[in-house]
DNA sequence: ATGTCACCTGGTAGGTGA
């Protein structure tokens, strides 16, 4: 089974690319962000006859999410229960046996803003709903747009971005409290090469100077990490003509 | 600090967010 994660920033603009993708990447599951669509905007009709199920969850202009799978996903929330949000940032769904958690995170702008603020809450309400399904959900994949690199090696320049979201230690504690329920980063569980990152900034020639960060993660529960075989950063779509400013991420599972 | 991209409003440019 592979399961994946892509920000497309704005399917409206991204789908044929995400069709493409979809037909040569064959993912069972997807995880979307930053799909930028209200519901009624949703292109289902085109996803259905890529052979995808889909779920979905927008709002105008910002944030948006969605859950494409080839099998029916079941019990479908959005959003984190109990947790009052006017940003639409998440979407879970079971396929295949696997509780998929599929999580736009709060950008925050920057350390001194309410936004960040926000980043703050957000990250503790997320941790609390996953431990929460994880209770009831021992297969579990957290997976999504974190908008947080964990450690200095995922960051092209740690001294340059000191200071700035993204990288600070409050958002790093975040990340370090959900490997403490039990969730595994997939990419380090193999061998990567150095200076790999998911994100790359539209400015300044990013891209093409590498000067990206790996924020975009696929976390799994303590039952699913031996069975994950791979996890790959698929580079290529971010050399495509009107890219994404992130990369797909995909994680094979094992039956 | 900001060379891009996507979206909005309201108008053929400017503001916001990332």
């Amino acid at each position: 089974m592979k399961i994946a994660t892509w920000n497309v920033n704005s399917l409206a603009v991204r789908l044929p690319q995400l069709l493409e993708w979809l037909a040569t990447t064959q993912p069972d599951a997807v995880c979307l962000q930053e799909t930028k669509l209200t519901d009624d905007k949703f292109p289902h009709a085109e996803i259905e006859a890529a052979g995808y199920r889909a779920e979905w969850f927008g709002q105008k202009t910002y944030n948006g999410v969605a859950l494409l799978s080839k099998t029916v996903a079941s019990d479908v929330v959005k959003n984190i229960p109990g947790f009052d949000d006017e940003q639409a940032r998440v979407i879970t769904g079971t396929v295949n046996g696997v509780r998929l958690i599929g999580a736009y995170v709060v950008n925050g702008q920057a350390l001194d803003s309410d936004k960040f603020a926000y980043k703050m809450r957000w990250l503790a309400a997320l941790r609390n709903f996953v431990a929460s399904e994880l209770a009831v959900h021992s297969n579990l994949a957290l997976l999504g747009d974190f908008n947080i690199a964990p450690e200095d090696r995922d960051v092209h320049d740690p001294a340059a971005w000191v200071g700035q979201v993204l990288v600070s230690p409050e958002e790093r504690a975040h990340f370090v409290a959900l490997q403490a329920l039990g969730l595994h980063d997939s990419f380090r569980l193999f061998e990567q090469p150095p200076k790999t990152y998911s994100w790359w900034d539209y400015r300044m020639l990013g891209f093409q100077k590498n000067k990206g960060l790996r924020i975009d993660h696929i976390m799994v529960s303590d039952a699913l990490k031996p069975r994950v075989t791979a996890c790959v950063i698929d580079r290529a779509m971010r050399k495509k003509e009107k890219p994404s400013d992130h990369a797909p991420v995909w994680a094979e599972l094992s039956d």
